[in-house]
DNA sequence: TTGTAAGCGTTATCAA
DNA sequence: TTGATAACGCTTACAA
């Protein structure tokens, strides 16, 4: 690899100019401009990153801290790591992938963290790596809601957990449903957190009792029970426990998959024993199924974008103003899992 | 952010001694290092990362280019990357997410990549970014045999994708199918290129003709066939052409998937009309299902894993020897998707 | 518009 | 085992 000392001395002119003529921080001459370009594509010469980098402190990457252990993605976090990836790009930023473990304190760093900032995706109440990001003083932006108790403000983008969660009770109820059974997130992600309280509430604001047994939390990562959800909570409650169950509501497609499998098993079909409705499920996935999925739309890509651009005005790359806490829209898309009774 | 020259001061050592202290390359005394430690942790000091890229010419981060476009993944690559994340992070190395475009040239970079090798998956013929690597003088291991026609030598884990398809027609002749549809990876991957070469010799070495109707290829990504690959060869081959299939190979679950609903809506089911064999499917799918599913397990986590350990072998991370290009075991789980028939 | 030279925060080399 | 100092390759005032 050429360096700049070598490219300013065969184009006559100083290294300065040679890096101005890269960065286009400051003007040159198209003269010089050219005969930069020249020598530089004959020694093959690009900038080096890291020297830059140190000189400018900017790194030019940004962190994607996603779930940690043996995870395996649901079409909502891959359509948002896309988007993520994508918008990035487009910024000239990088992204570094990180797998800090969720709800254990990482080693000590041997080093600091190469990123200009970092986009956490499903963040826990009390979540130690935004405690980390916090410490070590770098810009972030969360996925969900941040419950931390020692951060006050913070950066995030968000569905509007609570509105989606009564919207779709909404949605079923009018239809005539009243044994709702929810297959909630994570019982430490913010989200779910956010949507048992939706959910509750549209139950209550239509005299619906709310029973144990219709809200359910997924497993931890990496417990056998992980892979069930959905599954096992099916074949429990409406076949072992025998209770009545006219609508299911999946938290992902993975989850919905499942329940599917499950309401085969107990020789229920959708949707004329049971209605199935999907949080944000992979497209082709919801579609291709008989009957087609009717699902949540989170437009994840869309919340990837923005996180990154959220990231970016913190960072200054985005002038003007912008809000603290983004919401993105999300809206039904009605399929023909759900079916009206009673 | 405190720097090495403080910590240097207030510990009464030199920053090269600090240094050691924390890169340990060369031993400290048992004084000093404890001298050091306590007053980089008042400080609230580390190394600087960048700082230390520049003065050692590495980065400590990888690169892991994935097939781009509005992808998803299967679980292949799911657990392909969680492989990689998990073995680059025992070297203590990053993972920069990379998107670069295959089969199109990206635009010259602006700047040197900042990473010391590069793990690319699923490489296609002649593939660019390949191309951009080796140009880069960067090492790189793919995943999957390099069909480049200007490189000779290269690292690559992969399965033994010849013998796979081989095996899998060669059980599902056992059990007595002649008429097999194989839905193959994209055209372009050169995984597929050695399944169709595997498929080929597998049905001749029984005397088996291959007919067109066969053999299909995965369209390329953003395609809007894409996302109907496996329903509408399903339904095309065995609804519209009425073609006789007795069994059905698929490349991922998410094919697998398609194919099932495709089968529902032709009103055959697995596996009495049809046998469903999958390739590499994730496991709570394949075991949902109804009936589980017979698939092919290419171990994925295990090539990412072995794909870093190459890597590090050409980083110079690992010693001792190694092969240039390993083959990881991969094994038939049977499960009830498969009947013998005849 | 261009040149000069002082950083950026480490590690590495060579003495001590 | 430790210290002093020159790299590492670029950016960026400041001067010209």
């Amino acid at each position: 690899m050429a360096k700049i000392d070598e490219v300013a001395k065969l184009a006559k002119v100083s290294k300065g100019t040679v890096s101005n003529v890269f960065s286009q921080k400051r003007p040159t001459s198209d003269e010089v401009k050219e005969r930069v370009m020249t020598v530089s594509r004959q020694l093959n010469y690009v900038p080096n990153h890291i020297a830059r980098s140190l000189a400018t402190k900017k790194t030019m990457a940004i962190g994607l801290t996603i779930p940690h252990g043996s995870f395996f993605f649901s079409a909502f976090h891959t359509q948002f790591i896309n988007g993520v990836i994508l918008e990035a790009s487009y910024y000239g930023y990088r992204v570094l992938l990180d797998m800090i473990p969720v709800q254990k304190v990482k080693t000590p760093f041997l080093s600091s963290y190469p990123i200009d900032g970092a986009v956490v995706m499903s963040p826990t109440t009390d979540d130690d790596r935004i405690n980390l990001m916090h410490g070590e003083q770098i810009p972030f932006v969360t996925v969900g809601r941040v419950m931390n108790t020692n951060i006050h403000k913070s950066f995030s983008v968000d569905n509007d957990n609570h509105k989606i969660i009564e919207s779709i009770c909404k949605y079923l109820i009018n239809k005539g449903h009243k044994d709702i059974m929810f297959l909630n997130a994570n019982e430490l992600m913010t989200v779910s957190i956010d949507r048992k309280a939706g959910f509750i509430k549209a139950m209550k604001d239509h005299q619906l009792d709310v029973e144990d047994h219709m809200i359910h939390h997924k497993p931890a990562l990496n417990t056998s029970e992980y892979m069930d959800y959905g599954y096992a909570e099916t074949i429990e409650i409406l076949g072992n426990q025998k209770k009545k169950v006219t609508a299911i509501i999946a938290d992902d497609d993975r989850t919905a998959f499942s329940v599917l499998n499950a309401l085969k098993d107990l020789n229920l079909s959708v949707p004329e024993d049971v209605s199935l409705f999907v949080i944000c499920g992979d497209l082709s996935m919801m579609v291709q199924s008989n009957p087609s999925l009717t699902s949540m739309d989170l437009q994840p890509s869309e919340l990837g974008a923005q996180s990154v651009r959220l990231l970016m005005h913190q960072l200054g790359v985005l002038q003007g103003d912008f809000s603290e806490n983004m919401i993105i829209e999300s809206k039904i898309i009605e399929r023909n899992s759900c079916l009206t009774i009673g």
